[in-house]
RNA sequence: CGGGAUGUAGCGUAGCCCGGUAUCGCGCCACAUUUGGGAUGUGGAGGCCGCAGGUUCGAAUCCUGCCAUCCCGACCA
């Protein structure tokens, strides 16, 4: 490991992948915009899913899992859809490869496949194709399916976990009875995105709804928790989609009222996926690396002994098996690390790079002392603390520095987020300070493209419970009831 | 897919203009001394210089083609 990072000042993107390597999340693959989770970045992933996992079956979801190919046929059924997915498909078209003769494995020409098939980019298409058959009657609504699964869509430009040619993520696809079941159906899952960001993540999101421009291809209806990063920029963390009958009628999938009437189903999908890597990291993490909140991290606390000879390390030892099995015996995740081949203070760079929440630190004084060093990640402070009881106060410590570092992220957020009312100020705001830049617009989809060409800047979302406000669109003059939300978008 | 840059040990690099089989740092291995914030010393291993052609007695260096990566645009979770 290679000392010192980047500072995010001096070049935050830089620092970005510097930390997602250094702190040993991800690297890239040999396969072009395609990478590798390495064990320490899965495992936070694997926590992500398993809260997640969770939350949905408590909604009342079931995982299932549908194919990774989809008949090219499927896709053109839904015309938005298509448009929306066709410029960024990988596409199988042969079936085996041969020798040439000359010792070069080649495609075999002969072995031309039919029908072509997509890989997934997203499961809506072959997942409706599959309801049809399930879907028969008002009893078999709803229905809700989750899946985790990996998909590949083929970007121009990739970066570590924000934007790669394969990602894992999880697609929730249901259909229910009714549009107002369907539409509760999606906000439901926007809550709980929006809950396990700010309540797991530590991080502050704002849920919205996208304009036309910004919806899903084949929607009637996005929904969005969007998240600010510590350069200013916008991130989309999650979205739930409202499809309404689209889909239903791409696939011709009916069912039987209670008053006999044959009708669409109405749907839903909703997802994240491992983008949330990229949104934990940049949400934190400082200039010495990662920060996690406790609730994601995959060791709570790490114990680090330092001694003079063998004799001295078995009695740190002795100590701090005290400690352990007192922060197990309370679900905490500790970890010892008596390796004997790096110093401490190797170790507490590492365990920083690295993001764990709470360091110990116990040498020959606190033998004595009967006391041990706690230092945490978030402040980067230290105090040296009796071991009496010591698996409470961390125990409270880890609370207080899941609270820190969402307080510290929210009030991030609202210095960075600005209010204006004239062209001119949302130019120099975004360009002099970023962040989210609250502002009334037309509500057409003409301004926000002229926006978009002349800044760069999107619209984020249109706020959820927004405060209704008499005011004019910023660029055209023309009336507006509401403020949306700008950025820069990731 | 356009515009620019770069490919030399696991990582970061010097050498390239002006051709003679490769420099330095980190990391790695061994031993010793060390251990309350990224240890020190001594010794050692590791390279078809991105790939393929060409010019030349001789190519990391010159020429041609290809590939890859990064940055900037258009596309996007």
């Amino acid at each position: 490991m290679s000392k010192g990072l980047t500072s995010r000042s001096d070049d935050y993107s830089q620092w970005y992948n510097e930390l997602v390597t250094k702190a040993d999340l991800a690297e890239h693959s040999s396969v072009r915009g395609c990478m590798v989770i390495k064990p320490y970045g899965y495992s936070i992933w694997e926590k992500m899913q398993a809260v997640l996992d969770q939350k949905f079956k408590e909604t009342g979801h079931s995982n299932a899992y549908f194919p990774l190919f989809i008949p090219k046929s499927f896709f053109s059924k839904e015309a938005s859809h298509v448009d929306g997915f066709a410029t960024e498909c990988a596409v199988v078209t042969h079936y085996r490869l041969k020798n040439d003769g000359n010792g070069n494995i080649i495609v075999d020409e002969e072995a031309k496949l039919e029908e072509e098939l997509i890989v997934r980019p997203t499961s809506e298409t072959i997942i409706w194709n599959t309801y049809k058959g399930w879907i028969q009657s008002y009893r078999d609504l709803p229905l809700l399916i989750n899946q985790w699964a990996n998909v590949v869509r083929w970007e121009m430009r990739t970066r570590l976990f924000l934007r790669t040619t394969e990602f894992l993520w999880q697609e929730g696809h249901t259909a229910h009875a009714t549009s107002e079941e369907a539409i509760a159906e999606t906000e439901q899952m926007l809550n709980v995105y929006a809950d396990f960001a700010e309540n797991w993540m530590a991080m502050p999101v704002v849920k919205g709804k996208k304009t036309a421009n910004e919806r899903f291809a084949g929607a009637l209806d996005t929904m969005c928790i969007e998240a600010l990063m510590q350069d200013g920029k916008a991130l989309q963390a999650g979205t739930s989609h409202f499809l309404g009958q689209n889909f239903a009628k791409a696939f011709d999938v009916k069912f039987t009222s209670k008053e006999g009437k044959l009708e669409h189903v109405w749907a839903t999908s909703w997802g994240v996926s491992t983008r949330l890597m990229g949104a934990l990291i940049m949400a934190h993490s400082d200039d010495q690396g990662l920060v996690l909140p406790p609730k994601l991290a995959p060791i709570q606390v790490v114990i680090i002994p330092i001694y003079k000879g063998d004799e001295e390390l078995a009695k740190i030892s002795a100590e701090v098996e005290k400690i352990t099995s007192a922060l197990k015996a309370k679900g905490i995740s500790v970890k010892y690390d008596d390796r004997d081949t790096q110093r401490p203070g190797f170790k507490f760079a590492e365990y920083e790079l690295k993001g764990v929440p709470v360091r110990l630190a116990m040498g020959g004084r606190d033998l004595e002392n009967n006391t041990i060093e706690v230092a945490r990640r978030d402040t980067r402070t230290k105090e040296t603390l009796s071991r009496d009881k010591i698996a409470d106060t961390i125990e409270k410590l880890l609370k207080e520095i899941q609270t820190n570092i969402y307080q510290k992220a929210h009030t991030f957020r609202e210095e960075m987020t600005t209010k204006v009312d004239s062209y001119d100020e949302f130019k120099k705001v975004l360009e002099e300070k970023g962040g989210f830049i609250s502002a009334h617009w037309d509500g057409t989809s003409e301004t926000e493209a002229k926006i978009k060409e002349e800044t760069k800047a999107t619209i984020r979302c249109i706020p959820l419970n927004n405060p209704q406000e008499e005011g004019v669109c910023m660029v055209t003059g023309k009336p507006s009831k509401e403020r949306v939300i700008f950025a820069l978008a990731y």
